[in-house]
DNA sequence: AGGGTACTTTGACCGAAATCAAATGGAAGC
DNA sequence: GCTTCCATTTGATTTCGGTCAAAGTACCCT
């Protein structure tokens, strides 16, 4: 695994997460310590990380690639209910068992800790919980945006929405602005967008073709998109568009 | 007022909700700093304690009654991202303003705190930081099983689900087992209940009849609800019966 | 008692998205 | 090149929940 290796050699300096991550307000010191139980994973797109219910042993960070987190009823019928991407944290410290599916979407990488190491470093590093904190606030805050795409918006509105929320994510590590077009390949299936979206793969595909029909977006092969005017995107998403950046 | 009077006067010591609230891991000394900075608020019923976009001067705690968070879209679409129990913490340590309509459900008595000497004191306190830590990863967690239910569930698996989580929470609060009937009174307007589970009032009055007419639920007035049988309503919310509780 | 007002129920109809079904496209393997 | 396997698109039809409309009910308030 040249991957694998290349990982290994990686210090917590020259991270690419290093200041977004759970680790990002810790010292030097406290750095060395968590390189010290750290350990890189990788992980194929398409495999699962962790079954729902399964006893976690770990707990880690998203460094490159994305991951989903899915609950699935009995019947079949599945909701994502998180995008984890580069920098998100995995796992609950002080939880046993998963409560979601967690799927490697693209290959993934992953910085992990055992568990109980992590949460006894948690105890004496309030950096960490204090990070952890903030990172959940703000992963409370998008699912609650999330639930208003859930349960209020039209198809059209939903497509839209996921477009611009990947698009913003890219413009924001590519340090673009938000003037030029904005260009991005899609990470996500049409199945796996449909889960995200609570609509079934047929609706997604058939949005995005009236999406592309109506010059909102362009599509070069299925995942490629090219979003011309992003103002013109986010009035498709119901979003409040005067003002500036939502967030 | 003579509630407010009556408030006034209560020490944490004997507050309802010491053990639950963001000040349940303080020592003594914890709680009789926080104990200066405290005060009460009282709201009546249907009143907005925050409006979206406004500067938040304070943060606290749920002492009793409910209180609901909600987004609204331009054209009056309405979503419901949060209901706030006894216990529940309202507003983030760190941000200036308000992200939804925090409004009260039911006539609502708080405990608030100043933002700023609040802060102050989470990075001095770390019990109260990691308390808030864990109260947020409840609140992502449930976040989290309502997005199943924005996303996949039916309307009538809606509602039974909503009646379950409450049906839940009360026995919680009154001690009583699962076994016998569990009887509660509805805190939500029918059109509350359609914010909160994306739908409209009309199908909620609908689905609520057609449960009653197949007698997974009784009614007694509008409001007042008996639950023959809890896991026939868990089946009808579509949720995992066997085994036995979740979460 | 009467008359608001707010909440709820019920009915008729419509439409957006689901479902069922088939075709198309593209990449991997032989 | 041809076949296989997926992912995706597109079409026909159905259905669940939304919309529009009208009653019904309960609780205030003089």
């Amino acid at each position: 695994m040249t991957l694998k290796a290349q990982f290994d050699h990686t210090n917590c300096a020259e991270c690419p997460i290093r200041h977004r991550a759970v680790c990002a307000h810790c010292e030097k010191d406290e750095l060395e310590e968590l390189e010290n139980i750290k350990y890189y994973r990788s992980f194929e797109a398409g495999q699962t990380i962790i079954w729902s219910g399964d006893p976690m042993n770990f707990v880690g960070s998203v460094v490159s690639g994305i991951a989903s987190l899915t609950q699935t009823m009995e019947d079949g019928r599945r909701q994502m209910v998180g995008l984890l991407l580069p920098s998100d944290f995995v796992g609950r410290p002080g939880r046993d068992n998963a409560p979601y599916d967690v799927v490697a979407t693209t290959d993934l990488m992953m910085c992990c800790f055992r568990k109980k190491p992590f949460e006894d470093m948690m105890i004496t590093t309030p950096h960490i919980s204090q990070r952890l904190l903030e990172m959940t606030l703000d992963e409370l805050d998008a699912a609650r945006e999330w639930m208003l795409v859930l349960g209020r918006k039209t198809a059209r509105e939903k497509i839209a929405s996921l477009l611009s929320i990947i698009a913003r994510r890219d413009a924001s590590i590519h340090q673009a602005g938000m003037v030029a077009p904005i260009v991005f390949d899609l990470p996500l299936t049409r199945e796996a967008m449909a889960d995200y979206l609570g609509l079934t793969l047929e609706t997604v595909s058939r949005q995005i073709s009236a999406l592309k029909k109506d010059q909102v977006i362009t599509l070069e092969g299925k995942r490629h998109v090219t979003i011309p005017d992003m103002g013109r995107l986010m009035e498709e998403a119901g979003d409040d568009t005067d003002g500036g950046f939502l967030v």
